[in-house]
RNA sequence: GCCGGUAUCGUCUAGGGGUUAGGACACGUGGUUCUCAGCCACGGGACCGGGGUUCGAAUCCCCGUACCGGUACCA
């Protein structure tokens, strides 16, 4: 059997980190398997549901980049894949299970129901609806009617016990007395989610339906929906929840919680998808960083753990700084560009340029998020840099300092060919001259090229300046000293 | 309250009737070195508690505890 999954956001906010990791899993499965990934909108809450919030969510996929065989935008065989635009199939589907006298309307007031469910709270007991309304008679029904009152359709839930095996957890019995007869159909005609996620599983044919821990008690209900439409059970891997670092459901307290804050506060795709898919499954070994496709070939269903697992920021940025490692360099270019730009405007950037890639070879060891670029490569874009006051108090400090760098200036004019090991002899031979010790001399003169105290290595950088900007800013170093005397 | 789930280093996890309980992040120490980062080496650090089964339990079973989810005309 070839496998159908799906992903069924709710566009009532952004794709959040736990719902991208869902998708992501289902995904994974639907690849490993060769299997068709739909993606499916379930925006019958129409309050709640934005057109806005669609678009913010397909963004997220495609930025993760986990493309939908189906769906929005792309369409397929079972389109159209928004519940709002499939009302009336969910009517039909109330109105077959009321005429096969598997459901049946229910008259019961809203402000009735609350009373007594909060009535049975202060007991201290649960409630669960008490069924006034399934043997009502032909003529009650017939009033209810004529008086124009609205009803809702509520499933009658059979009392035997029902359960299902899930791919995760294991088998999971539940006791149909302790399931209330749920809504399908609201008054005003709209399906609940239960009557729509498991219609439109039934229509698109999902065989799996890997989604949060959070629906593991709504699952005995959707089994004997699925049941009641003669439909066959998909089956169910119920995965566990992320949470923030306080072990609480993950919120916007943690911090960033959707994906597309991610990309803006320099994450790479692939690092998130890695991260994501470690986070509650394991492929058994020792392996953790991984590419696409090897995560698409270890995946399975049965590498996923119980428990929730923490969102690890930490780890995330070690997972990054991995992935800024690996990444070839003019990807690398093209993808910080911008940002050297915005804080350098009047910078000539090219993305393919060698000097560029350069630079960003020297910085990335370093990196963990694409938006530290920017303050590191700085000075090297930069006509003059400014000075960090703590740099200066530290390496500059010594009373003949000037006389040490000045020193440094002819020899480094002259030097030919200007490469790092003529760049380090000067440096260690001028040092060893002024009867100081090299690492002195090369702070110094880290603070004339860069400003700051610390930097790739020093030869490194001097070259990448080129013999020209290096003088002059060994020049300005001094002219700011004598000045400061 | 009721229903369901989960429990291995701080975190993500591997493993699983007999192991020195493994790896990764983080942390600490040392090395490389001009700084920072990186890299390398080393180190500290865990089977929730109690019973039971067993020659032997972290592993299987039960109870407890904690945490999580659900308990809607939300999804």
């Amino acid at each position: 059997m070839i496998p159908r999954v799906r992903f069924a956001p709710s566009p009532t906010g952004y794709l959040h980190v736990g719902g991208a990791r869902t998708a992501l899993f289902n995904w994974l499965y639907a690849r490993h398997h060769g299997g068709t990934f739909v993606l499916r909108i379930e925006d019958t809450d129409t309050d709640r549901s934005s057109a806005d919030m669609v678009t913010g969510i397909l963004d997220g996929l495609r930025w993760l980049g986990l493309d939908w065989d189906e769906g929005p935008e792309v369409g397929g065989p079972h389109a159209p894949y928004f519940q709002s635009a499939r009302l009336d199939r969910y009517r039909a589907g109330a109105r077959q299970l009321v005429d096969e006298g598997k459901a049946y309307r229910c008259y019961c007031t809203a402000e009735r129901l609350q009373a007594e469910r909060q009535a049975a709270e202060a007991r201290g007991e649960g409630w669960r609806y008490d069924r006034a309304c399934l043997g009502l008679s032909a003529a009650q029904v017939a009033a209810f009617e004529a008086s124009g009152t609205p009803h809702v359709v509520r499933f009658r839930v059979p009392d035997e016990p029902t359960g299902f095996d899930d791919a995760v957890k294991g088998r999971l019995d539940f006791d149909g007395a302790h399931i209330e007869d749920l809504v399908l159909l609201r008054s005003d005609g709209h399906p609940t989610y239960h009557l729509s996620v498991v219609l439109d599983d039934v229509d698109m044919a999902i065989t799996h339906v890997i989604r949060g821990d959070d629906h593991i008690s709504n699952t005995p209900k959707h089994v004997l929906l699925f049941e009641a439409f003669g439909a066959a059970v998909p089956r169910f891997a119920h995965v566990p929840l992320i949470l923030g670092a306080d072990k609480k459901r993950l919120s916007k307290r943690h911090g960033a919680t959707s994906v597309t804050e991610y990309s803006r506060l320099g994450y790479l795709p692939d690092a998130m998808v890695n991260f994501l898919a470690l986070l509650g499954w394991s492929p058994g070994g020792d392996r953790e960083v991984m590419t696409r496709t090897e995560l698409v070939e270890q995946f399975a269903l049965d590498g996923i753990s119980g428990g929730n697992a923490v969102f690890d920021t930490e780890k995330l940025d070690w997972m990054n700084g991995q992935y800024i490692a690996r990444l070839p360099i003019d990807e690398l270019a093209a993808l910080v560009a911008p940002e050297l730009l915005t804080a350098v405007p009047d910078a000539a950037i090219d993305p393919r340029d060698p000097w560029l890639h350069r630079l960003l070879e020297l910085l990335r060891p370093r990196a963990r998020r694409l938006t530290e670029f920017a303050g590191q490569a700085r000075p090297f874009l930069v006509a003059t840099v400014s000075y960090d006051d703590e740099a200066v108090k530290k390496h500059l400090a010594a009373p003949d300092i000037a006389a040490h760098v000045a020193a440094l200036v002819e020899p480094l004019r002259t030097l030919e060919p200007f490469d790092e090991a003529g760049v380090e002899a000067v440096v260690r031979a001028t040092a060893a001259a002024q009867g100081i010790k090299a690492g002195a001399l090369i702070h110094a003169v880290r603070v004339a090229a860069v400003g700051r105290a610390n930097s790739p290595g020093l030869f490194e950088v001097l070259v990448l300046l080129g013999r020209e900007r290096t003088v002059e800013r060994l020049e300005r170093l001094l002219t700011f000293l004598s000045s400061r005397t």
